[in-house]
DNA sequence: CAACAGTTTAGAATTATTATAATGTATATT
DNA sequence: AATATACATTATAATAATTCTAAACTGTTG
């Protein structure tokens, strides 16, 4: 979804509506430069505070949905409770900061391109994707006595 | 945890009461063959069903979590909303099957060794962890007209 | 401008998870 | 051995996350 422009035109080429409710999530998500990983709180969040609009979290999460199944957002596994989306809908793999919860994109050149071997008869892979969890160093520490 | 055996004793070991609760959890859990993977429902109507016994689903979750932090299960990272947890707590990789949501354990040889190139500084990585989607061929067929 | 057929929203319901009050257990003290 | 005390454990109650669905909206047709 391109940046910075007519998200109206954009649903409607998508066969969503452009409800008003829609193109705030549009403006919130994708008018910015740098693609982001976010969770439905963080989203529900910058648009009451920042955007100052009330939408309801079922509309959210609606939407959310809608989008991820147009391709145009990607949920990311990790662990915990939280469940993060991603703006960025390209095959990419992941660093996990444990410490602070953060998600960060690996490049192209970050992780060499993995080699599956083994396949499951009758089907087809639809993705291969690595969680890198990091930790700060003196975490793992243990005692010597 | 060993199989087959005397989880009282393993339990006061771990530094866990051996109520009888934990034991029959450990039942469930670790008195077979092969190692697998379970969600807490799972594990609840495993319990209730074939055991026919009642345990508390909080004292499930409890339970579940204190033999993650002490090592003798893992949680694993599927998208969606379940929660799976795995028996096998070796480092491993995964393939997930989106037709019938079933989780497969790779081989060591199954996919080559991952080699990360970044480092984030002030981190050390934890694990690295490769979940390998499959579905059935005939999924993703595009109509063509 | 109705009437109708979707679509979309958002409150209500459900499901998942965690916090905590009540209960149980081991150990120390008599 | 009985009782007191501290801590561990259970499971109900509370909260958080997600989905269901009835009401509101929108676009189309006559
Ligand atoms: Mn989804
Ligand atoms: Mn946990
Ligand atoms: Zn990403
Ligand atoms: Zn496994």
């Amino acid at each position: 979804m391109a940046k910075n422009c007519n998200f109206i035109e954009k649903l409607r080429e998508l066969g969503l509506r452009p409800t008003k409710q829609r193109v705030k999530i549009c403006e919130a998500l994708f008018n910015r430069e740098k693609t982001f990983h976010f969770t439905i709180n963080d989203l529900v969040k910058m648009i009451s505070q920042e955007m100052n609009e009330k939408i309801s979290l079922a509309t959210v999460y609606n939407t959310v949905h809608a989008f991820e199944k147009k391709g145009y957002l990607k949920q990311i596994s990790i662990n915990s409770d939280k469940s993060y989306f991603d703006t960025n809908t390209s095959a990419h793999h992941h660093f996990y900061d444990e410490d602070t919860n953060e998600l960060i994109d690996c490049n192209e050149n970050d992780i060499d391109s993995i080699n599956v071997k083994k396949n499951i008869t009758g089907k087809k892979i639809s993705s291969v994707e690595v969680l890198v969890r990091v930790a700060s160093d003196n975490q793992t520490q243990k005692k010597f006595n």
